[in-house]
DNA sequence: GGCAAAATCACCCGATCGGGTGACGACAGG
DNA sequence: CCTGTCGTCACCCGATCGGGTGATTTTGCC
């Protein structure tokens, strides 16, 4: 389920009619059963623990709720700022085996074309991105969100020692 | 404050304790108070609510409190990375220098030192990552943690001795 | 059919990169 | 003292990059 932006203050709200509605329920719950047997067995001050206790449990659950994330970040490509910026599919395409890091020559036979024209694409590439390096390329094409940045798709964990 | 790694789990347990002392403070307070005063003038029913409703916003409290923590993902640099590469200081600013995308020549300007001793450590800096274009240097050292990601927040964590 | 955009490829040329080698001074450690 | 590491700089040289121009074919649209 896509799940869109406004969706989330609704949620929390959700959230919070669930909170009150247990809190409600506990306290009516308490108010029915209190009087007639527990008041006397137990005493007040061991009753007023396991509300207290119950209470915290229930804070402390709607407390994660709250401050849970729905940080995935699938990563959907800007196809605003692709369309403003004029970029066509094919651009598109070198663009994301620049990341790789691989040459001119080896971009084009993966990508079935002449080195020339892998150097024609950059050019425009690098005009329609207004920079000068395929490294800035890179930067600018994932602030605007026209690649995937490390860590939107995929988490490449690293290994300290090897 | 350096925070080495196992401090982690004692500040949770701080944080559980906290949680454990509040609670009983507010159970030892209640005790003293609740028989004198309030019990006789609010009626269990409100007493039992209150106290509740006392819990609940503590347990949110707490509750925020536990899962807040590892969310940020402030980027601690891979020393133990650094070291079984065998990198030096001067090789990581190189390093550093070029996610910015600039040519040797500017780089070496902001470094204040020669266009050819960039060059130098960059071959040094490529030999060491297995990589043979500055791309790819930038992908290896930030799949390693040796440079902040993107998605990272841009804050480093303060390097031991400088 | 005509037109415009896109994609493809070629060529030239200067600048830059990447690899390799050598050298010199500073500095720590055995 | 000697050795190793680090940092600095220089030179050469081939490969690549980046910019520019021009041309052809394909594709889609009026």
């Amino acid at each position: 389920m896509p799940m869109p932006g406004w969706a989330i203050l609704p949620a929390m709200g959700r959230t919070i009619l669930i909170y009150a509605a247990a809190l409600a329920a506990t306290v009516l719950l308490l108010e029915w059963l209190q009087y007639r047997f527990w008041a006397r067995e137990l005493g007040i001050e061991m009753l007023v623990g396991l509300v207290g206790l119950g209470c915290v449990c229930l804070g402390i659950w709607v407390g994660m709720r709250l401050t849970r994330r729905s940080d995935p970040t699938p990563f959907t490509r800007n196809e605003a700022a692709i369309r403003s910026l004029g970029l066509t599919p094919r651009e598109l395409d070198v663009l994301e085996a620049l990341v790789g890091g691989e040459s001119n020559k080896t971009m084009a036979r993966d990508l079935g074309v002449s080195p020339n024209t892998v150097k024609t694409h950059l050019a425009r590439l690098f005009g329609k991105l207004d920079v000068t390096s395929r490294v800035q390329a890179i930067e600018t094409a994932r602030s605007l969100r026209l690649i995937p940045a490390p860590g939107d798709s995929d988490r490449t964990i690293a290994r300290p020692d090897g």
